[in-house]
DNA sequence: CTGTTAGCGCATTCAC
DNA sequence: GTGAATGCGCTAACAG
């Protein structure tokens, strides 16, 4: 049983102090080769490991107290920005042990001037670290140039965008969730029927990011695995909910073949609830991520399956990065920057 | 943003000393009516969240050390007892910061002597507390008793056993996994083909009880949701190879019309690749659990998917709420003791 | 019964 | 550059 080294074993077995110690393992200060080669002989072979914990309750002492900010979509409770939030707050609940006093500034996910009002107010709002939902693509990319600026560090939740430089990115991996869905989709849809890729109708912005991707990897599942399935896509409205009924009911009507839809975004439920209403059975349906609406619907039996991203952990990382961050001045390489993708049936649905 | 409270500051806030309110907090001796009036108001609508690192920082002052004993079946690297072992490690090297002194006592899980012999080892043995792979329910409830006797607290993973008083079970519900793995294969399986549960033929003593239930849950499943499906029940061997190959090759060729096979255990590759080596390819395979030999069979292709029982996290919950009970004298509320199940295809499979 | 004290691992500050 | 001193939240031991 490899025993937890301390600072101050090590310090004793490197023949140096406990500050220098310090200093050597989060890079403060200036230390002396000497010391430095000494501590360094020691950490050979063991290795040390960080504890926020422990660290906290010294670090709080002088540094009165953290201000992190968090600007992400808003959303109804128990949808999927909202799971995020969930997830954020019990990362400050986790770690109550730092002085941390946060702050959210929500934005509207269709909206890209509210997006840009809600970064614009904390782009120079004094803070230590600034949590993003990364929505808007180039709104998020002139918010990062800015607080790059300052220097105050940034974690990315949902999905990266490139040209930035994030403390750390937590995101499901999106090719893998196309793939997944069309295989569970493929596999559960009788040979022969068809099936419908269903994708929300923009509302004057350009699609999300993370549903291309996973668009995409949906529709290249089939070629790529020898699959021969009529694959359609059909554009859904998101504002009406006798809009999607007829939308479906004419969809369905002029396609009778079609055995499956899948609903490549997380208010999958949305779809459902209209299948049920336009009095529509026996199609296999599956869709994204445990919300409220959609765990109901799995429940009902309207919903035959969910993929997971799991929004909370997404959420509970950002926080742990970014507190490990601010004290050590490094990521925390132990976090798994993709987070796991399950499934979720009626069967294993939690109460 | 609610603030952790922290001792100090509740007993600024009751009137009385830190120590009182720690006193109170913990049950540990004795309190007057009046302070625990104070404290208690104080506490009142604000909630105190334990921290068990900050505990331990204290706690290690003066207990030395903590030895906890752990009894668990032996395994293969990387199998399902294996990996509870490894959550089990991650959990001593999470808490760290404790003086945990630890012994693995491993015992043959299909050997009830060797399970006894193991037991009777550890059931005199000093030690603060015991974790214990529940696999032989004579043997685990006699063990229970005499730890029992000396007051040694115990936590099971993998199951529960009844008229025993363990601190806390950390499982999965074996009835979701069985219902689960009937409404998968089911589901993946075409309408019309027949389908077999496998079962490893016992050696000597009784079928574990989860593979039991599971088995229940499987078989109950079809009449349940209305499924008319042909089930065969098989036995296979799982010590030799070659004897899985023929017993599958004459089972399937007695039973032409399969299409699917469910195996209710975690070591599934073993009828994964005595298929592939029998030639026999196109059915629908699922099993239990993501150990290196079917996270293998996954990744080839002969395995379509596993249900995932968190075996590590069986083991990392049961270091945490054993530590917990230790230093606060209660179980911790907040650890859900039944597991989530997942789902994992070639698709969703982390590398 | 209860307040006080000491000290755990740690980060910081400040003489040297 | 570096060691010693301080104090964070917490618990155990002890004196009253």
């Amino acid at each position: 049983m490899a025993q937890q080294l301390t600072i101050k074993q090590i310090a004793a077995l490197a023949g140096v102090s406990a500050g220098t110690v310090d200093r050597v393992l989060h890079n403060r200060g200036k230390v002396s080769q000497e010391a430095l080669a000494a501590v360094q002989k020691v950490l050979d072979g063991q290795s040390y490991k960080y504890n926020l914990h422990t660290s906290a309750v010294a670090f709080k002492k002088t540094k009165k107290s953290l201000k992190i900010l968090v600007s992400i979509p808003s959303s109804e409770k128990g949808e999927y920005w909202d799971l995020i939030r969930e997830g954020i707050e019990e990362g400050f609940s986790e770690y109550g042990d730092f002085d941390i006093e946060s702050q959210f500034v929500f934005f509207d996910q269709f909206d890209s001037l509210s997006c840009r009002d809600a970064f614009d107010s904390i782009a120079e709002a004094p803070c230590s670290a600034v949590v993003v939902g990364t929505t808007f693509v180039d709104e998020t990319r002139y918010l990062c140039e800015r607080l790059n600026k300052r220097h105050v560090p940034y974690v990315f939740v949902d999905g990266g965008i490139e040209e930035t430089t994030p403390v750390a990115t937590y995101k499901a991996n999106q090719i893998s969730c196309g793939r997944l869905l069309a295989r569970l989709m493929d596999g559960l849809t009788p040979q022969g029927k068809e099936l419908v890729l269903m994708v929300p109708r923009r509302t004057g912005t350009q699609m999300s990011n993370n549903s291309a991707i996973r668009k995409a990897a949906f529709k290249d599942y089939f070629p790529e695995n020898g699959k021969l399935r009529v694959i359609h896509e059909a554009q859904f409205s998101t504002v009406g909910h006798e809009a999607v009924v007829s939308e479906l009911k004419s969809f369905l009507g002029e396609h009778p073949n079609v055995g499956g839809i899948a609903v490549a975004i997380s208010s999958s439920y949305l779809i459902s609830d209209a299948l049920r209403d336009a009095g529509i059975t026996g199609l296999v349906v599956g869709g994204f991520d445990v919300t409220d609406g959609n765990a109901r619907c799995v429940r009902e039996g309207t919903l035959d399956f969910l993929i997971n991203q799991h929004p909370e952990r997404q959420g509970f990382y950002a926080v742990e990065s970014i507190l490990h961050y601010l004290l050590y001045g490094t990521p925390d390489s132990t976090l798994p920057e993709l987070l796991p993708i399950d499934i979720v049936f009626k069967e294993n649905l939690r109460p």
